[in-house]
DNA sequence: TGTACATCAGTGAACGCGCGTTCACTGATGTAC
DNA sequence: TGTACATCAGTGAACGCGCGTTCACTGATGTAC
């Protein structure tokens, strides 16, 4: 590549980030303005339609971009493995809380946009989101699971939930990192409520004692 | 109440009633102008100050009383007699799914706001699914379920995720609704789905094949 | 009931400001010979 | 390698526009007597 278009790609990716650092800050994407963008990369407003057609083009982009973060950080979580019943739930909570803290951008963008002011940037996080549920989906049907309890559909719906819930409890997350101390009490309690709520979707019986499985079932037959 | 002050309250009614027709077609709050409230209400800009102090304000009202109808709704839905082995998980999910397209507005400010542009909208929106959560959390306790499965925090944890799908499903199905005709393949498909879900977390056990309960319990032993 | 004054929701003009977009330009980089 | 021309990312000025907010005002409604 040329050095004109390497600092070409430097300056696109320089309008992206900043775009991305704007939502990050509170801005919704469809109340920033074009001259805020190019002012915070240090360019006059008239450059930015060197690199975008419109505003409308950078956002879709950045869906792009932040979409697939999002899948690789999901995937290699292998939340499919959530299903063997020694599984460590609080490990692998712990990780995904990493991640997020690793990155709250593509999160922040992503839950913002989801319902924000742009139908364009709606209906191509919407897409991006069934992509998410498809490919989680698929993870979750490759696993073993000791139970067989659960079926396409099944786990189609439980993978929605999922994703859904990954990016409340992501938010969730983020706003708690944002306003306090580490470990803090509010922190440890959330942190034990989710692990709470990936036991219920998880495991479902498994998790459950089963002296109580065992009394359910004699009321049932 | 004098005539100026009935007047007064039908103005500063259909000031709200303008915001929230606004955010239903598509416009985030943050991006609404002021004067673009006023202009469909038929007042000129500077009548908006007889009402409310900015725009931050007549948000601050919005969130409350759409927050007070959807307390309203979900409590009325009587989530909560799911646990019963006998529910009739169909005819709950239609009558939620009625209850949204009776007033997608609400649901779409909700869901819009929840990580829309403004942060005073945002801490505002946060403490009212907390107070949702909390009262659907008691709700779920107040009924006598079959197996007794569920701890305090684990009913706790049901209710986050309920709240948080609840949000979900109505955003879906008004997507649905709007764009498609009615009982197309695709609300049917999400009909299911979202059954599905529901079954997932709320029978968790009782919807599940007993013979297969069984034979993870021998398993296990 | 009638009159004189007070209240106040809504008006209309004015303001300064940041916005998106356009345009001819500049000067560093690329290319052809 | 050196030269002459082409490309094109970034510039800076200009434009018309809608914005939030202010202000003195108007005239219908309310109140005191």
């Amino acid at each position: 590549m040329s050095i004109r278009d390497e600092r070409k790609q430097q300056s696109r990716q320089a309008l992206l980030d900043a775009a991305l650092s704007l939502s990050s800050s509170g801005l919704s994407f469809s109340s920033m303005s074009l001259r805020e963008i190019t002012r915070s990369v240090g360019l006059v407003p008239a450059a930015f339609y060197r690199h975008f057609q419109d505003q409308d083009e950078l956002g879709l982009e950045l869906v792009d971009r932040v979409a697939l973060q999002l899948k690789r950080v999901l995937h290699q979580l292998k939340l499919a493995t959530l299903f063997q019943p020694d599984a460590d739930i609080d490990l692998h909570l712990h990780q995904f809380l990493n991640a997020v803290q690793q990155h709250p951008e593509w999160w922040i963008f992503f839950s913002a946009e989801r319902w924000g002011g742009s139908t364009l940037l709606r209906q191509a996080i919407a897409r991006e989101i069934d992509s998410l549920v498809d490919d989680l989906s698929h993870d979750l049907s490759q696993v073993k699971q000791p139970q067989h309890l659960y079926s396409t559909q099944d786990l189609q719906s439980l993978a929605n939930i999922l994703i859904n819930q990954s990016l409340n409890w992501a938010m969730s997350w983020i706003n708690l990192t944002l306003q306090g101390n580490t470990d803090s009490i509010q922190q440890l309690h959330f942190k034990q409520q989710t692990q709470r709520q990936i036991q219920l979707l998880f495991g479902g019986i498994a998790h459950v004692d089963p002296a109580c499985v065992a009394e359910m079932l004699d009321h049932e037959t």
